[in-house]
DNA sequence: TATGAATGAGAGTTCATTCAT
DNA sequence: TATGAATGAACTCTCATTCAT
């Protein structure tokens, strides 16, 4: 008795998605909290009502669009970038690289993702809070596998790995931030911002800070 | 220079700090969205009116806090650090201190600044994001000043000094926001957290990552 | 009489009948308020517009099944039960046994009836309320002639035909709920709660208290 | 340094109570859910954020209604109407006069306390349902205690207690909704509404149907 | 000056109903 | 005929702010 739902009346995944990107836009420009539920329903051209008919909570919402197109990404990411036969130098230049290509996807180039860490009280949100501390062991612990691999193959120096590896981790969301010209006193020439070469020659700037620091070549 | 609040009647200097410091220590604690006016008020032992005697709004109140209890403390922290006759890595040495000491005394080691940032969209709270604005242009410019000159001693690498200080200050804050334990996962062992002597270690460490990089001593 | 819902194209006499048969299961179970229009068509094993194809609103299709399972049937108890030939007090019993066979019927023993008259304000639901007025007619009305039949035969003592009958009304749901076992604390014994037997004691235990009271044989 | 209420800040016993009365008023008239907070609100004149200075919620509002107004009455009611000396006939009398009573002062004549029993989903309202149990408790302990006792005098006949108990409130509260006028075919004759000695008929009426019911005197 | 009772705009959420397919 | 995606009015509850005392 059960019917297949017919492509006429099953749920749209357009608008799934719709209501999805929306809410991504304007959390990312406005924050989780002063983004309204019938601000997401406007400027999806919808009525409040069918949000819910896709999520059955703003916190479900946003963490769905968090774990789908965030978390999951940085799940397989070790995988990708981590390989025996590369050198750590390499593994941290793709690490950087992905990071910028999430901003870059995900936010318009905005560091999104360091924001959520701050956003949400410890206690409350646990879903959401759950997905963000996947998040953030993803992160470190790719970074720690690389740093702790640099040193033991001494391409790096002998650094404490969690330490570094969080340091490295700021570093690349405050440079991810400049990128963005979040702060407009602070922006780079219009030069820098447009073409492969220069999106590249922005993780190396990125990468040598990273491995020589600024006292380094000197 | 602390009031005590003497009398019923005596005008209530003490009873404005009284306030401030009540709501800095809850807005650490709970974020801005998270703490109500009530809280302040119950926390700090008056009424909820008292609050809109000193300050006009919850806005105001932060804005006030953030401006005199840190941004006023940031505007001369340059002239504290840079001297000519100061190497440009000791400059760098007593920057980091001086955020350091700030997340301590303002938030009990926690990262509060960096939040700062995220909390409020671009375009609400003008007044609040006007303070951000200068706070962040304290930092940055007296971490430019620091590298350019470094730079140009020959102190340091011909790095971007702009960019070497977005990367600095979101790697200091990381770093804060590790010795602060923030994630449980990745505490760092329970020895390093107290003593005088770790504390001065920590900001050496983190000195030496800055300068040298991970790559830096091999 | 029920017809199987043969085939897809057929007129669906079934669809109606499954329509009410689902919503009053429900109704009995969570009551009105709390019966959403969604599991009745779930529960049912259709969509949620096919209901509006053969009722107007919630409060028409509760109507429709008020009116066609419970009033209609109350309709035609008066003659049933009431002859000129029989006692008044087997009339009465009949009586008893009508809404004990009602109860058992549409609401699993519960005491549905009686509940009815209760959910709903009395200026909405205007015919809602007419059904439920109807039912409270027959129901009265029947009593009331066999306490007005069974005082001018003498059979029973002087008593108000109306508020005796209002009594007994009331006497019977509460021995019903009794029945039921709503209230744990006072479940009768299981041994009375099964066979046939017991459901005719019930009514004969109930009878005797309404015909001669808490000190009547004594 | 916590302060004393003074008479002009405390929190409003009148307002509190004017909530009280109000919100019986409406949920008497229209029952729970069909009573909105802003009715309320509107009618005692206040706004509707007050509502909430004094109770937590709306269930909060309702359970306190029924918890300090009616269920504490009852609580005490056993006391006040059993005694070694009183014959159980007068016990009874007590008792339908105490259910009348609450009846009149609580709910203007209307058979409120049985609606109770009815309007509340048996999982939800847990707090509610526990102050519903309570009420039921005392009720039914009380008749079940004035019976066996009766019983074991032999001033009653030897019923079930638990089930004559169930009977008797279930005739009490329809004689209430009687008296009450409630379904304007049925109303009693004007003379009777009115007057104290109507009122104590009203009682001695329905005790002798209790005691001899329908055949009894005959 | 200090208070907290009172307020109401605005939030997230529900669900009976509509209607294009 | 049958559907369920879409809707928005209406609900409960929150909390920054006001103001009479």
């Amino acid at each position: 008795m059960k019917k297949v739902n017919s492509a006429a009346n099953a749920p749209s995944v357009g608008k799934r998605d719709l209501i999805l990107d929306t809410a991504l836009k304007l959390f990312v420009e406005n924050g989780y909290i002063d983004t309204k539920i019938i601000d997401i329903a406007n400027a999806a051209g919808i009525g409040k009502g069918t949000i819910y008919e896709y999520f059955s909570s703003k916190e479900a919402l946003f963490t769905e669009l968090l774990q789908h197109h965030v978390v999951s990404r940085y799940a397989c990411m070790k995988e990708e970038i981590t390989h025996n036969n590369t050198s750590c130098r390499e593994q941290l230049r793709r690490y950087i690289h992905f990071d910028m290509k999430m901003a870059q996807q995900f936010s318009n180039g905005k560091n999104f993702i360091d924001q959520l860490y701050q956003e949400f009280p410890l206690d409350q949100y646990p879903d959401l809070r759950a997905s963000l501390n996947r998040l953030l062991h993803y992160r470190l612990s790719t970074l720690i596998f690389i740093i702790t691999e640099g040193v033991s193959r001494k391409e790096f120096a002998p650094v404490d790995p969690t330490a570094a590896a969080f340091t490295i981790m700021g570093a690349i969301g405050a440079y991810i931030s400049y990128r963005c010209g979040l702060f407009s006193e602070y922006n780079h020439s219009e030069k820098d911002r447009t073409g492969e070469e220069s999106y590249s020659d922005n993780e190396n700037t990125l990468l040598e800070m990273l491995l020589h620091g600024l006292a380094g070549e000197y």
